[in-house]
DNA sequence: AGTAAGGCGGGCA
DNA sequence: GTGCCCGCCTTAC
């Protein structure tokens, strides 16, 4: 299969549950800072729904960002987790973010 | 096999 | 806060 999209879903399987990762963080992990639209492309394509929780991604900034079920899906299911959300953003993205480093 | 377009982002102006 | 450009990966033609 896909490289990328092997080290992709070996990373959100690593995200505990109530916590983020970004894709940027993602992406560095990857060894691509840059990849991070690769990354997103890579969680769409994704061929294990529920077994990749990539509805744990969000943008750098906070921002929900999209979901191939639906942003209001993902929303939806990061609350479910304990993950505070406000108008489609995590104020609180700092303090549940999981890193490169801890995705090493 | 090669080329072109798309996509769940990020950074900068 | 908004808009534009860039770069990376995958897939389709």
């Amino acid at each position: 299969m896909s490289s990328f999209n092997e080290r992709v879903q070996q990373l959100l399987k690593k995200i505990p549950h109530g916590k983020l990762t970004t894709y940027k963080q993602l992406a560095i992990a990857l060894g691509n800072p840059k990849a991070a639209r690769a990354v997103g492309n890579a969680c769409r394509r994704n061929p294990y729904p529920g077994k990749v929780p990539c509805h744990r991604v969000v943008k750098s900034s906070g921002e929900i960002g999209g979901y191939a079920k639906g942003r209001a899906k993902k929303i939806a299911l990061l609350r479910s987790e304990g993950i505070i959300i406000k108008k489609g953003k995590v104020p609180n993205l700092n303090e549940i973010l999981f890193t490169a480093k801890q995705l090493r």
